[in-house]
DNA sequence: CAACATACTTATCGTATGATCAGCAAGGAA
DNA sequence: TTCCTTGCTGATCATACGATAAGTATGTTG
């Protein structure tokens, strides 16, 4: 999983590496160091915001490292959004049993998505940051992410609605009112916390969330 | 109102001014012209992407004009966000009608709100920029803005339930939703066009934005 | 051992950033 | 006419930015 707070990160070098043991210097922990640091400045300061000079001294790292091991800044954005969607698909896209009813699975989208968002906020706030504008990130995590998901959900819903368990609204509009309600309260905690004291990322909140979009989505 | 496109604004110089007239040089033009171009810069790069230089250049000024008369970057953000959140409440409080019920009131609160949202989709962008992280600049906008308008809100939702026309829900996790799915699509007004192949900001888009959150708050 | 690739460092590039200061020009008030 | 405030410009500051080049260790492979 991808590890939105701290820089540590499990070695590589462990007994079970498929690579050769490859002596004291190894360069995957100090990429995946980086790789973090990118994922939290990022998301908080946006792509011109944030400095890579900063990531590199956030990952104990130096800037030419950073660049001899990405290449680029934009290089670094783009390895940094495979890293953390290769990590949100491996625990979500296993849900494909076909055994049970689309309304149920859509249920089971809607926990998994808050919870996702729960677990990596950083994951919607770099969405939002680049939903405004077609820029080439844009366009990039739509053909990598949004796209297939979309699709995904769209389906859940329509067969949802015909199976008479979902509310019979405009599945688009309804798909960005869940992303939309699962997203928010993680993405401004901070605003969230000093309107209701109350810790968003908590399991009372977190299953409240998901309770309030399950009434809003299925018909009683 | 504030424009979030265009750099131009109307002139103080018209003749119900009741400044003195100020023969050829008009310093609240520029000043205009810049907190416009502000308003779109901030809210494209957050920030610190933002950049001053860029917002000067914008407002086809200098960056010496533009930090005489607003003084730093941090007091331009402020006297950014006072202009646009004096301008949102202009346009918002007047409903204060007690005559009303205060689920009839909620109503028109969610419409004004999705409008709002959609007639300013910076303002919001600003707020989830924001709102990730408790900086000097949230706790300045949760001052100035957010505390009142959700004691307001909180007081219709709580009042509406007691007459039986709002979904029991918890107050507050309502007003994020409402929010959330008031603001989101203008947001990611791009991603949203990328998906649906509709534009968020046209007449039938609002309405259907306002018309499903009507759906989820209020009991059939 | 020699040859070579990989990981990494130091120094430096040109440019952009936020900010300051001295000076100037154009009113309005005395 | 003199003075003073207001609006504005040009030059310049130190610092930060993304990026590159040259060089140095530390392996592994032949």
């Amino acid at each position: 999983m991808v590890d939105d707070a701290t820089p540590e990160s499990a070695s590589s070098t462990d007994a079970q590496s498929p690579r050769k043991r490859q002596a004291r210097r190894d360069p995957d922990e100090v990429k995946a160091r980086i790789l973090n640091s990118a994922l939290t400045a990022f998301s908080n300061y946006g792509f011109e915001g944030a400095s890579i000079r900063q990531i590199a001294r956030d990952a104990h790292t130096s800037l030419p490292l950073l660049l001899y091991h990405f290449g680029s800044k934009e290089d670094l954005w783009k390895r940094m959004m495979e890293h953390v969607l290769q990590d949100v698909r491996s625990r979500f896209i296993p849900d494909e049993r076909e055994d049970l009813p689309a309304s149920e699975r859509l249920r089971r989208y809607i926990a998994d998505t808050v919870r996702q968002f729960a677990n990596t906020p950083s994951l919607h706030r770099l969405m939002t940051l680049e939903g405004h504008n077609i820029t080439d990130r844009l366009l990039w995590i739509f053909e990598h992410n949004t796209k297939d998901s979309m699709r995904y959900i769209t389906r859940l819903i329509i067969d949802g609605q015909k199976e008479g368990k979902v509310r019979m609204v405009d599945p688009a509009r309804l798909r960005f009112a869940i992303n939309a309600m699962a997203a928010v309260p993680f993405v401004v905690s901070a605003e969230y916390q000093l309107l209701t004291n109350k810790n968003p990322f908590s399991t009372d909140e977190v299953e409240g969330t998901i309770a309030l979009i399950n009434q809003f989505v299925f018909v009683s």
